[in-house]
DNA sequence: AATCTTATTGAAAATAGTTTTCAATAAATA
DNA sequence: TATTTATTGAAAACTATTTTCAATAAGATT
């Protein structure tokens, strides 16, 4: 549960009908990275007429005040989830294009190594890894099959 | 250097100058991901008259072949790099928008607990870290700027 | 070399996702 | 309640990518 009043509040932004429903659908849906058209199908059944514009505008907002963050898929498209405590990566079948949650990140690891190596300094990542989900591969999907989505494998 | 001609026979396909182009500017920027913008305008340089559509095609197909991998950054376009020997990630500064290269690949241990935690078929992945570049740092740009790009943090 | 077949190309149109514009609306404040 | 101005929805604009289709050219066959 995320105090929204709050959070905007502290950056003089309003508390409205639109951001609760946006809010709402996120925090429904831990654990799914969920697309923006996705999330306004969801938020207008709770708000009728609510527009996409709104939708568009308001994942953005979410992301500055660290409520969201975007997640990135092989599709190249836009996903957005909830920053809950734990910091999450994602699998996603190249096959059927479901998507499976990791709990572990050891990216701290590769960041340390990247300090001692460069002057960069490290805010954030993101991390998806891509192949067959069980029940694809045990379709024997993964021999024949090309990859899916745009047809482009990942990297 | 990749035998081009080759890797197209075997797949019925043929061999022209619009693809040698475009591989020859890929090859030419080994570290630099392009986007298919540049590509075109580069090739088209050597290839006058050379079209986009060309390149889209051709990109697709080169990561079909192998070729070459698309390169997911924070903007959530797609750039694109030639599949070396080593397996490289990036780190994009969120201030300037500047690429640097990884060298290092730690994703096999993460495989490794992913394959006994589910039966995800793991095939390839893709990392990037987002931070701030040396020298935005040392502008100090990361205490007050906003994250640029399309605004989205990054996960 | 001339001919044939068909993969490939470029231009234009179509699609998809996202952003901008702007007048109307509604949240917070006085 | 009146005032101020952040927010909204619709439409238009934009950007990236894909599709369509007639013209072209690669590679095989003669
Ligand atoms: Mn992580
Ligand atoms: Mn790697
Ligand atoms: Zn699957
Ligand atoms: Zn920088």
């Amino acid at each position: 549960m995320i105090d929204l009043e709050q959070r905007l509040r502290s950056r003089g932004c309003r508390l409205t009908s639109q951001r609760e429903a946006v809010l709402e659908v996120l925090e429904e849906n831990q654990g799914r990275p969920l697309r923006p058209e996705d999330i306004h199908a969801l938020a207008a059944k709770r708000l009728p007429g609510m527009g996409l514009t709104t939708v568009y505008r308001t994942l953005e907002l979410f992301c500055e005040l660290g409520i969201i963050a975007p997640v990135h898929l092989a599709s190249g498209r836009n996903y957005f989830e909830v920053v809950a405590g734990k910091h999450r990566h994602y699998m996603e079948c190249i096959s059927c294009g479901g998507v499976e949650t990791i709990e572990v990140c050891m990216i701290e690891e590769l960041a340390d190594k990247v300090r001692s190596g460069s002057d960069f300094q490290v805010t954030s990542h993101c991390l998806s890894l891509f192949g067959y989900c069980g029940e694809c591969s045990r379709k024997g999907v993964a021999e024949g099959h090309a990859r899916a989505g745009r047809g482009w494998g990942a990297a």
